[in-house]
RNA sequence: GGCUCGGUAGUUCAGUUGGUUAGAACGCUAGCCUGUCACGCUAGAGGUCGAGGGUUCGAACCCCUUCCGAGUCGCCA
């Protein structure tokens, strides 16, 4: 092993051409791969922006070439030596037409084995590569991803900068609002018994700042949930959050429209036509089942109801009696594609989200085959076709429910028929916004109505009289921006009357005396002078997920946690010592979990 | 907590109906090789078939239990 010494790297390996040649070059890196011919040596070294080839010759120099048959994979090297024309090029290479003629080399640092090849499309098993992300990283297609990641953030921050919003930190060490996720909390040692929780969002923070007059807010801002993960969800995850003062609804969206026009154009060169349509929550769910409906292919859910009511075929009938509903997706030109076996399937497929079953019928030439065919009568038959518009040759398929279930089931139905037969252009970027949710949902296992976005949101104008007659029927001035069919954010204008807020306490079912324990200073912050104000945060993890083509969230983070919210590499969560506990005064449960 | 899929060499995988000493490719080690770039040639090392138990004359394969991982439902204001 050798020292750096006096050597200052005067290139990046990838950065080296053919303007080069001639020059004597310091470059440093990794050796990515070595072939030795017998008294010919070539060594491809590796840093982050790319390869370029040392050459070694027996000839000119045995001792530098003695050394240089000693590196292995990993290795660390410095070489010094001449930018040279190749002999042989190789046009697979950006730097295939020069190499390095090398006069000097400093092994910096040895190395294993890797346990994988360090190289571009490996399909080593996640386990392994979580095991060793320090290596995993050196990879070139994810150090690509985490150098779309920087610059998302950047833009993120000259956007935001241009339209003047300042970036302010707000406290990791936060106060647990039992609304919500679950939170992750953080013991006090000097107040024995207390907890901090981590944040879920910045979002009581950034409201004050509003009041504060801080005019427009935004922060890149890590935010922790203890949920359980999924491919597009991690316990730690970081937002591009932000906040205006004095805005309304159309505000924040054109602010934000600007930044994702920004964003798609800088990132990856593709326009993105504003303002983005918009569709109301009632439509999403009606059309798609979903109120992050991936527009990129047709599929809609047509509701069929009204033309099965009181039919002989009692789980339509029932269905719709009680008050649910029968939909229907129709596949075109699916009666010949989908055998008995593959229709079972879907049939599993939807049971997942709770659906009993899946009818469907097959209009095949000269046939009409149904997994009801004995209720299917030529009057039945009839108005499902004049309602669907379903034709010779098409698939409907059927499922009769809760209106929750259906929309579930047949949601979650469209987007696996479309990847299973193909239906998503590659490349394809949709991008809508999903306004006017209900503000609050009725939460069978509470008892009470719970806040569908967050308990801050403003209820629309003409709804607020409802509040206390209807709740269920209250819009929301909030809206997500929905990309492919992930909702890669969301916001709302928010509460900023200190009545309305109580109001909305109460509808959430806390005591005054509740609501002033838990966010009395939010609402004594209100009556103080807080201005109209609106805001939204990105998921900045699944937008990079978005632009860089990945589907797993896992594959942008660096150091990302595993399915049971523990890091492989580090082993984190871990016991900790009886002494460290006594200190922060908590006593562990044995045999619990 | 439920459901589905997976775990065989360092890596990616194959392994037939349960049948001799568990294979391949890449990687690794050694030797040879002057224009390679998936270098080539020769030889070699490398296995707790996730773990435990059971059935059997015999188990990577069948059964039970269990551990680990992924996806998903619930959950995620």
């Amino acid at each position: 092993m050798e020292v750096l010494g006096n050597w200052k790297r005067t290139h990046m390996c990838g950065e080296l051409s053919e303007e080069n040649i001639g020059q004597t070059v310091i470059v440093m890196g990794w050796a990515q791969k070595y072939r030795n011919l017998g008294s010919l040596l070539f060594i491809d070294l590796r840093d982050r922006s790319g390869l370029i080839q040392l050459s070694f010759d027996d000839t000119t120099d045995q001792e530098l070439f003695q050394k240089a048959s000693e590196v292995r994979s990993e290795y660390v090297l410095a070489a010094k030596g001449e930018v040279v024309r190749r002999a042989s090029v190789n046009p697979d290479m950006k730097t295939g037409m020069i190499e390095i003629k090398t006069k000097e080399l400093r092994i910096l640092n040895k190395a294993q084995t890797p346990p994988f090849a360090i190289e571009e499309n490996s399909n080593v098993k996640e386990e392994t590569r979580l095991k060793f992300r320090y290596l995993d990283l050196r990879r070139p297609d994810i150090q690509q991803i985490l150098a779309l990641r920087h610059n998302v953030t950047r833009v993120a921050h000259e956007y935001f900068d241009s339209q003047g919003f300042w970036e302010i930190e707000t406290p990791y060490l936060t106060k647990s609002t039992p609304e919500g996720a679950r939170d992750y909390l953080v013991p006090s040692r000097v107040n024995p018994g207390s907890f901090y929780a981590l944040p879920q969002s910045p979002q009581l923070y950034k409201q004050l700042l509003m009041a504060s007059g801080m005019d427009r807010y935004m922060q890149i801002a890590k935010c922790f949930r203890d949920e359980d993960l999924r491919a597009d969800r991690q316990p730690e995850f970081t937002q591009i959050d932000l906040e205006m003062s004095f805005v309304d609804q159309d505000d924040v969206i054109a602010v934000n429209e600007g930044f994702i026009k920004q964003l798609f154009h800088q990132i990856i060169g593709v326009e993105i036509e504003t303002p983005l349509r918009r569709i109301p929550y009632q439509q999403a769910m009606e059309r798609y089942g979903s109120d992050k409906p991936d527009t990129r292919f047709g599929l809609e859910l047509i509701d069929v109801s009204e033309a099965v009511a009181g039919c002989e075929f009692g789980v339509f009938s029932s269905a719709v009696a009680s008050g649910g509903s029968v939909r229907a997706i129709c596949v075109e030109g699916g009666a010949e594609r989908f055998s008995r076996k593959e229709l079972d399937a879907l049939a599993e497929f939807v049971k997942t989200y709770r659906a009993k079953g899946l009818a469907w019928i097959k209009l095949e030439e000269g046939a009409v085959k149904s997994s009801f065919s004995k209720f299917l009568s030529e009057e039945l038959q009839a108005s499902i076709l004049q309602r669907t518009g379903a034709k010779t040759g098409d698939l409907l398929l059927f499922v009769a429910d809760r209106n929750e279930i259906v929309f579930a089931a047949l949601g979650a139905l469209r987007c696996h028929l479309a990847k299973k037969l193909d239906l998503i252009e590659p490349g394809r970027y949709d991008l809508l916004w999903v306004t006017d949710f209900p503000l609050l949902e009725y939460s069978e296992e509470e008892n009470r109505y719970v806040a569908m976005h967050h308990p801050f949101t403003a209820p629309r104008d003409e709804d607020i009289p409802l509040l206390e007659t209807n709740p269920g029927a209250v819009r929301a001035k909030a809206y997500d921006i929905v990309i492919n069919g992930y909702e890669a954010g969301g916001g709302s204008i928010r509460i900023y009357d200190s009545e309305l807020q109580q109001k909305m306490f109460s509808v959430l079912g806390f005591t005054q005396e509740d609501a002033w324990a838990r966010f009395g200073f939010l609402l004594e912050a209100f009556q103080y002078g807080a201005p109209p104000h609106g805001g939204m945060a990105y998921g900045l993890d699944r937008l990079v997920m978005l632009l860089s083509g990945n589907d797993n969230i896992k594959d942008v983070i660096a150091f990302p946690k595993m399915q049971n919210a523990s890091e492989l590499m580090t082993q984190a969560p871990a016991p900790v010592d009886e002494k460290q506990l006594s200190e922060l005064s908590i006593a562990v449960i044995k045999g619990q979990g």
